[in-house]
DNA sequence: CTGAAAGCGCTAACAT
DNA sequence: ATGTTAGCGCTTTCAG
């Protein structure tokens, strides 16, 4: 009967009062003996303290709530494994949402989190409604986003306007001209990030892309996307994520029976474990994810210290430059 | 202030008792007119009832706790996302815990979770040690476990000794007979029966293996024990799941410079989405990760309801014949 | 330092 | 069908 132990019982084998048990566990001031009786009567009794109740009282669950859409693109479970880690470091626990669609309708699972009295929301890859913003605000829930920018949120992104442009230079460096783009999702801060610094980049050298094709972060998508630009004469291609890139490297070298790089060259984005694979061997831009994690921690940490400034970080990460793009200027 | 309506208020805006207001929001019975004027004070007031101050009065928090390891591998992401849907569609919140290490010690994180009163526990892919289990039997919380056998518990996992079994005839049938095994790690079920399955069948045929190599699951080993496998003759390779069999491909294709099928074949387990890409294109056993997670969560419910027997359910899946491995019997 | 007493926000008898 | 009255298991004044 071990689950039906309550600090009353403990009381009672100890020989103290029920609140000298309910001092003991939660660390307020008593003297070594009642200590040491208390724990021993719990021991043996089995007991733990109540989570719900306390939490109830104390009005602070000491969960934060976790939402995550997306998990295909490998870059999520990676984060998430981090990000859940690192709250459960600082003394939190995490109540994980998975989201299936991507542009879907969190306002209901953001208002079960609300019920459950968390202390605060990370969201990772997800934006939220206005109404929603509202609430958690007037719940006096902080929010912190990881890996999304939007109006009046503290977010932790690396920075991808200044990745795009990376590669933009990366790929004019390397004597590419005709160029390519497979965007991606251009309703997420990081989609639209990386194309704009992409896009803005290859402006001001002069060269106007052969095309930007939507790949959505969906493989398909992209596989296509990257045909038809292909086809319309790219010999380089940034793809807006890794995830759509090794679809894309597939395309190319499997159905297209074209060769990576010597026929097209191949850029990707976040360095997931796999672009480092031999088999893909990807040149990506590294999205540094455990010093976004800490930032968010970070930053969720401030907050729920009662800091309601409104933090921005940007974290920047290099080029991995590896086998799927050429690298040298071979003049054209 | 939305955060801090409680039932009084409401009770008190629609002119009605606290307890009348309780009985709208948990369904008991309630006049029309008396769940009306509910129903509008608390949506002026932005009023929620108190998860937290129900659980602790009803001794059920509708929360499962939900342990997953091993995210690298892609087949836990999608099982984990498919089971924290399926459980939310049934009106339970999953609080998710990643444990990092393999074999690692879960005993504080299952703790954690009783003291948080979950209603039952889900295990994926990681053993519980016996004073846990005892506890929770106390605590009368429901274990289930996902793709690992363990004695005593209720558990779902696919049919592993006949999924080894079926690759070894597989390749036998295709003609090989210096077959080698690149092993899960053993201490766990799924890994155990795989290799039990496989080297069983083996046996009948009257096969003896080149030798059986210890991959643990990691990308690195497995790399390491194919080698080994090869050097000393092996012309086909079952490696214990997918996970480890692209890094084995990989090896083999860009370091030993082998061609597979042509020179090895390779057999994975689990058939994860990435099997299927035209990169690996593996031949590989399927592991019905939906009906798994039927299974799981119909155990879970039943035991919810009270149903104290032990149901261990073996889910069967085809071997899905891609390119990774020889078809035909050629004559040796 | 310690015990007694008052709640946290809600549900569940118990009356009416 | 509705209001009144007890608590759920704990933290937190408040006396002593």
């Amino acid at each position: 009967m071990a689950g039906r132990v309550t600090s009353l019982d403990v009381a009672a084998r100890a020989g103290v009062s029920q609140s000298a048990v309910s001092r003991v566990f939660s660390g307020a001031s008593a003297s070594k003996s009642t200590i040491a009786k208390v724990r021993a009567a719990a021991q043996e009794l089995g007991y733990r303290p109540n989570v719900l109740a306390r939490s109830l009282i104390t009005g602070r669950s000491r969960i934060i709530g976790l939402v995550v859409a997306y998990l295909d693109n490998p870059f999520y479970p990676d984060a998430l494994e981090r990000l859940s880690r690192a709250l459960q470091d600082e003394g939190y626990h995490t109540l994980v949402f998975i989201t299936p669609e991507i542009g879907g309708d969190l306002d209901s699972v953001i208002q079960q989190m609300l019920d459950h009295q968390v202390d605060g929301i990370v969201a990772a890859s997800v934006g939220l409604g206005d109404a929603l913003a509202a609430r958690c605000r007037a719940a006096g829930i902080p929010v912190v986003l990881f890996n999304r920018g939007q109006e009046g949120f503290a977010q932790v992104t690396s920075a991808n306007r200044a990745g795009g442009r990376r590669v933009a230079e990366f790929l004019v460096n390397a004597g590419h001209r005709r160029i390519g783009h497979v965007a991606g999702w251009q309703g997420s801060s990081t989609g639209q990030d990386r194309t704009e610094g992409f896009t803005r980049a290859l402006a001001e050298a002069g060269i106007a892309p052969v095309g930007i094709e939507p790949g959505d972060y969906d493989r398909d998508k992209a596989a296509r996307a990257a045909q038809v630009l292909v086809e319309r004469g790219a010999e380089a291609l940034f793809v807006g994520n890794d995830h759509m890139a090794f679809a894309v490297m597939d395309h190319l070298r499997f159905a297209m029976k074209l060769k990576v790089p010597a026929d097209v060259s191949v850029v990707g984005y976040d360095d997931v474990p796999m672009a480092a694979w031999a088999g893909y061997d990807l040149t990506t831009v590294r999205q540094p994810v455990e010093r976004m994690v800490e930032a968010t921690v970070a930053a969720m940490l401030s907050a729920l210290a009662g800091d309601v400034s409104i933090a921005r970080t940007e974290i920047d990460g290099p080029l991995m430059i590896r086998g799927s793009a050429r690298k040298r200027q071979e003049t054209a």
